[in-house]
DNA sequence: GTCTATAACTTGATAGAC
DNA sequence: GTCTATCAAGTTATAGAC
């Protein structure tokens, strides 16, 4: 599964994803990821320098995708409202892609050192800044209606927080039906 | 304000909700906690048994919360839709009103050591699949649009899970906001 | 690039004096 | 019920042989 032509530094970068999803980034031991690598704990640190940079890697990996989503959404010619439903989207597309990563990505950035936890919440800032500019136009151009921005980021961001922690069994969830019921909510009336 | 008439052992089950929340279960030290009530470690241990326990506590006295309110919300004469309204703006009362306890409650429950987690993830399972009934007899009432009730119930439940991480500086939300926004969707047309 | 060995430190928890 | 002292185990990471 993670075999086949693949340098030993990236399995470590991919088991050890997987390894902070499963146990959390404090709970986890270079000793486990030596140990499902099939390696000794020091054989690690002549492919990497430190926990705490894989933890960086896998994070910072992750604010630039969705930096690099936030300035192709801002380039295309579209309403406010169509490029909000164009993140929604990519945003439920790229947790089912990339579940391992984003639950590292979602959870775990606290866990950064600390001048890279300045850069990441910068990060993070700025994309919401965005989002919530694009939330103001669409509401101020009547698609959508007039709530508090932030109350809608915030509920809109985190509705999707589940999707990235379906075990591999669970029924794919329909893109089509989440934007649905986000868009037009569960009232029938 | 952890100040007052307050038993030792009760000033440790709160300072521990807060240092659980900052730092993660598995992030946090025994001493950090010690420091915090300007003890000695080992005092601690004259009113609690261990770190775990002190962890099952927050994570049980939370389950039992939200399965009192599911049998209070059954018990009441509503329509299933008005049972589910109910129930959202519960949890967004509780998360506002507890949220120290409840970001333990959410993000460290697994944590909890294998006899506690499965009795805890049999809870919750009882929890969700009494709210998805709720969510399918709504649908057959007419009175929700019809959808896969388990997407449902992950996206509701996920859309509030960014109410109990605010910080105190933040302006409270509005309930009625959220509610509208679920109900009825951001769209105006 | 993997290994053995180990340094330097932190962890949860206990023993026993007061 | 708090303290001092301490244990046994686990932590990240490095040194240096091969």
């Amino acid at each position: 599964m993670i075999d086949g032509f693949m340098l030993t530094k990236e399995k470590i970068y991919i088991e050890a994803a997987r390894l902070f999803q499963e146990k959390g980034y404090a709970a986890a031991s270079m000793r486990d990821l030596a140990d499902r690598l099939e390696l000794r704990p020091s054989s690690l640190y002549s492919h990497i320098r430190s926990k705490e940079n894989l933890l960086e890697k896998i994070c910072f990996e992750n604010a630039e995708r969705y930096g690099a989503l936030m300035q192709e959404c801002l380039a295309l010619e579209l309403t406010a409202a169509a490029k909000v439903e164009y993140l929604l989207r990519q945003h439920i597309r790229i947790a089912l892609k990339h579940p391992t990563s984003i639950t590292v990505f979602n959870d775990e950035w606290r866990h950064l050192p600390p001048v890279s936890l300045k850069r990441f919440i910068g990060m993070r800032k700025v994309y919401e800044e965005n989002f919530c500019t694009l939330l103001s136009q669409a509401m101020q151009e009547g698609h959508f209606r007039s709530f508090d921005p932030l109350l809608v980021l915030n509920t809109l961001l985190s509705s999707l927080l589940w999707l990235h922690r379906l075990d591999a069994r669970a029924t794919l969830p329909k893109e089509d039906a989440v934007i649905d019921l986000l868009l037009y909510g569960l009232r029938s009336t």
